[in-house]
DNA sequence: CGGCACGTTGACGTTTTTCAATAGCCGTGG
DNA sequence: CCACGGCTATTGAAAAACGTCAACGTGCCG
């Protein structure tokens, strides 16, 4: 039942949203306790009720169709937020599973809500994350209907990038990548066979190493010009009329 | 430069989203003018500092690639919500173009912003909004990645069934859908002529009718069990604890 | 009448999947 | 210690799904 104490990641979150002490300080007293979650453990089942802010560990969402096929919709990251759907509107319709063992903060959904009437910014703070999951949604959805298994890959792995670099958890340009070439595929709407391959390729071609969950980026300038990768659909930042409120003259 | 006026539409939503008559009318005098749209419009040129609430008509935000090739990521219906992102953060990654003639009733970004402080619930329904397109893209990842030509093209079908139902904009099983085939190929990742050539065989298997932008479910049964169709993620409402807010104890 | 946008169809190519087999790694139990 | 099973990565060969190219029809509009 530990607290969350102010970490690394919380400073970078603070900037990210441009949140003030105030602010971050709420937050932190929200979170009720930061649970330990084993691999492969579901994140729903765990608690319905509760908004999730994962600290440590990778986490993906996903839907199974009835006769098996598999595709991860997103990966949750350290600083993501999730099941805010769930808990805000009553609708869960899809499963988040831990990748890696995680450290997940839990937030009651109760809690959320009120942040509406009584922390109008961090509401808005909550309305920007799920925008911003949308514009990740909407990445992907361009690379499965347009974008060949190459491409594909190699957007995944700089937006990879992208993300882990805004929360700390890149060195240059590698970073650890805890999942199997099974969940790259159901990621990006390939067969097993047919990722194993493309990254053959790949490596062969100096773009990329992929070993043991590490991924080096060898050459990022040549994988963005493959799939014209541009991490604008990460930025935004609130309206200026929600961070400085003044009330109607 | 009409005042937006309560009409069928207006009342779905009102329905939709739980809303009061005070909040409604809030809404109706924000949004500060309706405007006509010609078909094949940009949506965001035309103004990036508002939110548009599409009255009539349809639309599709989209992106396109380097070398030509686009994706239309969602279709845009009446009562449906579109620049929230663009206006509240200050990101567009996307364009957003009419098909149709459209009508559509224009709300200042800086007045969405100020819901956030003087109308909490209305700040969480566009929030709501946000959520279920988010629930609209996961679908739609799904389908591109996971689903056949023949599964996408159920799928699509009986959810802009659902959508438009949900505004009253279908008769029975059979509604208007007024794009051409290249913008399904478009929107489900496939090429015109694959589209024509599925289209032809569903039709051929008496699934269903398409011509003139219209079209008929003729076995909605079996349209969802080819793509195990399910319209919960087009559900959900407001948390208890939004609806009826009582300050802390 | 001609041009244009859209739908339709056939023949052929490419990408990707499926099936099947092999190899390495790792933990477990004998 | 070693054998064994289970999971993951890797590779080859064949098949299926889907794309490209090209042609033609049809309705609409100037």
């Amino acid at each position: 039942m530990d607290k969350v104490g102010t970490s690394p990641l919380v400073e970078k979150l603070k900037l990210l949203m441009e949140l003030t002490n105030e602010e971050v300080q709420v937050i932190l007293d929200l979170s009720f306790k930061t649970q330990q979650l084993a691999k492969g453990q579901s994140l729903i089942a765990c608690d319905s009720e509760n908004v999730s802010l994962v600290m440590d560990g990778w986490a993906c969402r996903y839907k199974i169709l009835s006769d098996g096929r598999r595709q991860i919709t997103s990966f949750v990251l350290p600083g993501d937020l999730t099941g805010v759907r769930a808990s805000l509107f009553g609708v869960s319709d899809f499963d988040t599973e831990t990748l890696t063992d995680c450290s997940v903060s839990l937030i009651d959904g109760k809690d959320i809500a009120r942040l509406f009437y009584e922390a109008p910014r961090l509401a808005a703070a909550i309305t920007w994350a799920s925008a911003r999951e949308e514009a990740m949604l909407t990445e992907h959805v361009v690379s499965l209907g347009r974008r060949n298994a190459r491409e594909r890959m190699a957007h995944l792995f700089l937006e990879l990038h992208s993300r882990l670099e805004i929360v700390g958890f890149v060195e240059q340009m590698a970073y650890g990548m805890p999942i199997t070439q099974e969940m790259i595929a159901d990621c990006l709407g390939l067969s097993i066979v047919h990722v194993n391959r493309t990254l053959k390729t790949m490596r062969k071609e100096g773009l990329l190493e992929y070993y043991n969950g590490y991924v080096i980026l060898k050459d990022s300038k040549r994988l963005r010009n493959i799939c014209g990768y541009d991490s604008n659909h990460l930025e935004g930042t609130l309206h200026p009329d929600i961070a400085d409120y003044e009330p109607e003259a």
